[in-house]
DNA sequence: TGCTAATTTCATTTTTTTTTGAAAAGTTTG
DNA sequence: CAAACTTTTCAAAAAAAAATGAAATTAGCA
């Protein structure tokens, strides 16, 4: 009776849920897409990290109104970034999921699995970049170098500072 | 004569460059692609790093085959993240881009624009939540505000540390 | 001011990404 | 070990994002 608890200004514990739960679903579906992960990857993180019971994925797929398989895919990344982990349920055979909430873990994983393997591809370009250099002997030459210079300082950063930055969220 | 050099081992400082060229543009595209910028993005700016003098709108279309539309979105984008600027050139009324290449002012301003939007919203999102727990009074409200912390933390911590961000780049 | 070159805009097309759904594969238990 | 349930896989469909290209707009010049 949402139209009773409303005229006494009260609403049901499940009204106050699912009003958590609907933010929470949009605020991790931006999180993520910030991070580039599709919408459902950030749908069923939304749904998990206000569950206070782990869920199983049919529970998934019948309150996010998802596919079977957009859910076996979502949990799936979501398992290799170690932002949920399955807990054991007697008498259940179902695999139930619970949101990892440790936020520094969480970015530690994306950086080191999402992030740095592209560092990696970015120092080949700039051994590539070098190869082809030497035979420059123009007075250009030094324009060049320059440059190439400043990237290979900009990955140095990068590559520190990105594995470190999950250290700083001291929260 | 492209044989010509390769059969003395020697190539001309056009085949330097365009080979240099090619790499720069590969580097940022994948790097402006972790940034979730398009393609068209990555290949001006990787043409712009390593050009020598400003190029008009109308080159960077030769150059990278682009359509004149892409070629002007993507400039418009990285202006606004002042990744390139314009200039004069006398007597061409064409507007001419040069790449900016100091990096820790080219985070700053992608964090500013892209990202800090995001953070205004997550806060909104917190505080919908927030509104809507003082009606939960069972045992199970210390897990939502628990939970909202959190959240509370992560956005704080986000919005203070990813500005602070590109002051790292010492490089 | 009018002419022309340069640029922007935006509806349409193309490409890429994500989701779906059903079949295949895998698991548990009676 | 087979039947029932659960999960994964993957081709096809749908949706989203990006690129195109031509018309509209803007800006520089005579």
């Amino acid at each position: 009776m949402p139209q009773l608890s409303r005229i006494n200004g009260k609403q049901s514990t499940q009204e106050t849920e699912q009003a958590i739960e609907i933010e929470s679903i949009d605020f991790f579906v931006r999180m993520m897409s910030i991070l580039g992960m599709p919408r459902s990857v950030g749908e069923i993180y939304g749904l998990l990290y206000f569950s206070a019971v782990p869920l199983p994925m049919d529970q998934i797929v019948l309150r996010l109104g998802i596919s079977m398989g957009s859910a076996s895919q979502g949990l799936k990344t979501l398992r290799s970034l170690k932002a949920v982990r399955t807990s054991y349920v007697p008498g259940d055979r179902r695999d139930h999921y619970l949101a990892e909430t440790e936020f520094r873990r969480l970015f530690s994983n994306f950086i080191k699995e999402e992030i740095m393997p592209h560092m990696e591809s970015a120092k080949e370009r700039i051994a590539k970049m070098e190869e082809a250099l030497p035979n420059q002997d123009e007075k250009s030459a030094e324009f060049y170098e320059i440059r190439i210079e400043k990237l290979k300082r900009l990955t140095r950063a990068g590559g520190r500072l990105l594995p470190a930055l999950a250290g700083l969220l001291k929260f």
